[in-house]
DNA sequence: TACTTCGGCGCC
DNA sequence: AAAGGGCGCCGAAGTA
């Protein structure tokens, strides 16, 4: 049987989306040139006093008997024959070709002081040689033009190059202040990113219609990763810190959507009590909470091997169960029915017209249909930005890139107002009255950073 | 010199 | 029964 890849609907969404995208390529970010060279001297002289002080440390001075002049702390195999084979310690685990794993999970395990210089070089290495070296090659009269295309990922989501837009740090508050401070806005303009909070799991409400998820999704005094951060740690409602929510939600749940299991989840969470200092609302220490509720170790989480009684692998593997069979379960009758159509049909098609053919996975098949469709929202809204709202409203402002569900402006600081409403608009309502089949609200945050500031400065803001 | 694969790591 | 979805970029190491 031919199958055509997409509805007329959807090659229009792509055809407007290229001709959108494209716009936002040309018109590109502007960049602190004087910022980036600065920065990037900084941080190589940084990055030497960090080897020298690795050069002095024992581990250091078994590198250089067993490498001399080839000593290249940047090499996985050379720190694998060190740290296991010479120093002795434990190998965390093999890499797919057998191989001592080396990423940071597996190294600070180890308890030992050079690992932390290495991390902290491996992480200044990042900023330096993939995001300031990209920038400054990159950047042409002080302004970036990342691509974006539409004919990459598997899901119809769009992906970005040279330099990919959509993965600038964040997360770590080091490399996001290095990277974020050269994304300046034009002159007389301010920074401003919008995007829609939990878009994916509210997409995916449209293919299974769970009742139960309805309610989350629809109710504002409910909360399902607060709700799991209980369950996941036994704790009653008024116990639940930030922390401990996101790990509930990072953790556990998003995982778990994801098709990961309980194995995983509990190997993860087990070590956030230690490395992120668990502790829940009342200060006790999560290690003991847990004991006084009978759990006292982790367990072996071996796969094939059952989980042992009383292991916080087994009451994880409990939680699964509860929250698949008893909480989700409409849910995981849509995953079931969804997965079998796609195995006799060999293909599956999105809310939004696109048509995914080809061998997949069971977890591939499941996840396509929601990644791809929830892009398609942030595609349609930046669609009626670029080529309608902003003209036909006399907006000085211009997109200047996105990231899966969130759209980043450049926007005159005396239009800001009125940007902010026209795309709330586009994105919280229009939407949803083009395609009705999206059955829960959604709702946008927006970040913005003072007039003239960096990217670094977006805070998020009420409106 | 050019290319491929791998390990590692940044984002949603 | 199976067991983490989607991307791009870097340097190291091996091959052509």
């Amino acid at each position: 049987m031919k199958v055509i890849p997409y509805s007329k609907e959807a090659y229009d969404l792509f055809h407007e989306g290229m001709i959108a995208l494209a716009k936002v390529e040309q018109a590109g970010m502007r960049i602190n040139v004087e910022y980036v060279d600065r920065t990037f001297k900084r941080i190589s002289r940084r990055m030497q006093r960090i080897e020298q002080k690795m050069k002095n440390s024992d581990v250091g001075k078994a590198w250089d008997k067993q490498y001399g002049f080839k000593t290249n702390y940047n090499s996985p195999d050379q720190l694998a024959t060190i740290l296991f084979d010479v120093m002795g310690y434990e190998s965390q685990g093999e890499t797919d070709s057998g191989r001592h794993k080396t990423d940071k999970n597996a190294l600070v395990k180890l308890d030992c002081p050079f690992i932390d210089l290495l991390i902290e070089l491996r992480k200044l290495d990042k900023a330096k040689g993939t995001y300031l070296t990209g920038i400054k090659r990159e950047t042409v009269d002080g302004f970036l033009h990342p691509f974006f295309n539409l004919h990459i990922a598997k899901t119809f989501r769009s992906s970005s190059d040279k330099i990919n837009f959509q993965n600038i740090p964040v997360r770590d508050p080091a490399i996001k202040e290095i990277v974020r401070k050269a994304f300046i806005p034009r002159e007389g303009r301010q920074l401003v990113e919008l995007d829609f909070s939990s878009l994916e799991v509210s997409i995916s409400q449209a293919y299974h219609q769970d009742p139960t998820m309805f309610k989350y999704l629809t109710d504002p005094k409910s909360d399902m990763h607060r709700d799991m951060a209980m369950e996941c740690f036994l704790l009653p409602e008024e116990e639940i810190t930030p922390k401990i929510r996101y790990c509930g939600k990072n953790m556990f749940i998003f995982p778990q959507f994801y098709g990961d299991w309980y194995m995983n989840n509990a190997k993860h969470l087990w070590d956030a009590i230690d490395d992120m200092n668990l502790k829940t609302a009342s200060g006790k220490s999560l290690q003991a909470h847990l004991k006084e509720k009978g759990i006292k170790s982790r367990g072996a989480c071996i796969p094939g091997e059952d989980a042992l009684p009383r292991t916080f692998e087994r009451h994880i593997q409990e939680v699964e169960q509860d929250f698949w069979n008893e909480r989700f379960p409409i849910y995981k009758q849509w995953k079931e029915d969804w997965y079998k159509k796609y195995r006799e049909r060999g293909w599956l098609k999105m809310k939004t017209g696109f048509i995914c053919q080809g061998y997949f996975k069971r977890n591939e098949a499941i996840n396509y249909p929601v990644q791809g469709a929830a892009f398609h929202c942030l595609l349609w809204s930046l669609n009626q930005m670029v080529l309608r709202e902003i003209e036909t409203r006399g907006l000085t402002a211009t997109i200047v890139g996105q990231i899966h569900d969130s759209i980043v402006a450049d926007v005159d600081c005396d239009h800001l107002d009125a940007f902010l409403i026209t795309i709330k608009e586009i994105m919280e309502v229009k939407l949803r009255e083009t395609w009705d089949w999206i059955n829960v609200p959604l709702s946008v945050d927006a970040e913005v950073a003072p007039p003239g500031k960096s990217w670094y400065e977006k805070k998020e803001i009420e409106f």
